[in-house]
DNA sequence: TTGTATGCGTTATCAA
DNA sequence: TTGATAACGCATACAA
């Protein structure tokens, strides 16, 4: 009740074993005969070819390697689910692996990943990633990888993102028009290609409506709770004081509501507020709340399709390209 | 620059490849200065023994599966993040895959798992998951598999659950201390052991204090929307109407408060709502949400334990352990 | 059309 | 203490 192999099938059959592997992948060089008989046999006996045998002998694997920070997060679980539809249709299995926002998780991801033979690497870097030399060395071995939501200038591939900057951009705009002036900007990491990205639409926004830029509305925080709140404490204390408050990632939007609300902040009157989040159930918080959705699924979808032609080698000599998708301002209450 | 193997080794050194094995292993019954030499080569060269080459040879892959219905679910990411604790500690990697409800994606992640020699399965039942026999087979040849959160009878292993016939209890109690008489009961597809354990102590609770029973108040869905919506224009329609709602899962709960909002019913005055769920933001939604949580996080580190027990057969004659851990009731302003 | 031999990277058995 | 060889399951170059 083993597994069968090609060795049981050839023995039974009195056949060697390549003419059963040929038989098997339907090689035209085999009797008709033999191949209805070996088809027949496997088929009886439920033979699977070992994956495991295989990878070590084509060092490769049909699987791709999908690396986020944190799968309890909808933009990365939706993001995962466009990657799967894609795999799934092309025959390929999807590893999941979280960095848990950890440089050294992700290293030892990336190597696992690698030492697994997968055929390609979707990563979106973890927070405290700034060394990139555990991608570039399988970069430069040919290991296909494309980048999604956050992704490094360092290594030349393929990236697809939100449209940050515009998605930003909207938001802030969309303040503005509603009589808001000092909006503040609570943002991730600075170093984090996001980050960047949000911010610079932020500021193009402030200056489009001539709105002067004050760097002390704009907060960067790491992933720890308390830093956020002496962030939100920090701005709640200048004077005057922010009349709206523009927070950039899911993480960010929903603790710094809990914290808002707990100091009794009324929202929008005294306080706009915009989160960049894809919470599936935005609008069943109090107050609604308006933010910028990114279409996580097809940020997944369309980069597995870049990696896959990436693989395939489709498109052999074009350049990398670096998709960005239009992201959508659901206006609600809390703005 | 490609991957170094034990026989780029064995042939810089003068040696065999057995001997650098051995090596390499730290065996006593080689050389102290070989065993330095080659140790020193190796890290030199940043050698890295072949996972893949393993698994063949062995038949194990020193890591475990496991299979959830869906990652963009907080109760499971948190206990994915539970097993993921444990898994580290032990030096193992958990492969991730979701059966998106399917009971077909589950027999096939299933099928790849054990092909990839998996050293254990842990499992939470897709929704439409009644044969077992991609499980059983396994099991019978000895592929250690540990249930969590939906479960089989039909295969003997360990088991680990929230109590869920007493946070199903908790809540119907709560509910009918505050005042309520007609409670409905919304809940998933009968056939689930969850389903099954949370309608039993909502009844437990409804004949405790009296209440009669009624079958028209018990509604199950599935998992398309419409089919809920049915459900709630079918309770509210109801006469009298239900003067409070149960809802025994994530995405029951937030679709149904979704409709009933839409339907502007005034919660909690016209209708208490007691959701079971691990939701992040209950306390966000308006009104806060009551919720039924469970200890998500130690389910998946008590399994990942149970599992690796019997990767290493610990204990090894020992009874197969049906774990429950305890609910806790979040009561808020829904209810 | 079929069979033999080899190798992927590693370890275990046996021999030296 | 070290080395040669076979084996894990499969595919393929080469022979027949």
């Amino acid at each position: 009740m083993q597994t069968v192999t090609i060795k049981d099938i050839a023995k039974a059959l009195n056949l060697s074993t390549s003419t059963v592997s040929r038989a098997l992948r339907g090689s035209h060089e085999i009797n008709t005969e033999t191949k209805r008989l070996v088809l027949e046999y496997a088929e009886k006996l439920n033979y699977k070819p070992n994956p495991i045998a295989l990878s070590l002998k084509e060092n490769r694997s049909r699987a791709i390697g999908v690396i986020v920070p944190e799968i309890a997060n909808n933009f990365f679980s939706q993001a995962i689910n466009g990657i799967e539809a894609i795999a799934y249709n092309r025959g390929y299995h999807v590893m999941i692996f979280q960095s848990q926002e950890s440089y050294e998780r992700e290293v030892v991801n990336v190597q696992h990943m690698v030492a697994r033979k997968v055929d390609g690497i979707l990563i979106s870097l973890s927070g405290y990633t700034t060394d990139m030399s555990h991608l570039q060395e399988p970069h430069n071995n040919g290991m296909p990888i494309v980048f999604f939501d956050r992704f490094s200038e360092q290594i030349d591939t393929h990236t697809v993102i939100a449209d940050n900057f515009d998605g930003a951009f909207q938001a802030t705009e969309h303040l503005i028009l509603s009589g808001r002036k000092r909006i503040a900007l609570l943002t991730s990491l600075e170093w984090l290609s996001i980050t960047q990205e949000r911010m610079a639409g932020y500021k193009a926004a402030l200056k489009k409506y001539n709105i002067p830029l004050e760097d002390s509305l704009i907060r960067h925080c790491g992933f720890a709770n308390e830093e956020l709140l002496e962030n939100v404490d920090r701005l709640l204390a200048l004077s005057p004081a922010p009349d709206a408050f523009f927070t950039t990632s899911d993480r960010l939007a929903l603790s710094c509501l809990t914290i808002l609300k707990d100091k009794k902040v009324k929202i929008p009157e005294e306080l706009s507020f915009v989160g960049f989040t894809n919470v599936k159930i935005a609008h069943l918080i109090d107050p609604p709340l308006t933010t910028v959705v990114q279409p996580a699924f097809e940020i997944g979808q369309t980069a597995a399709e870049l990696l896959f032609d990436l693989i395939e080698e489709k498109k052999k000599n074009l350049p990398f390209q670096k998709v960005k998708l239009a992201t959508t301002l659901e206006v609600r209450n809390s703005s």
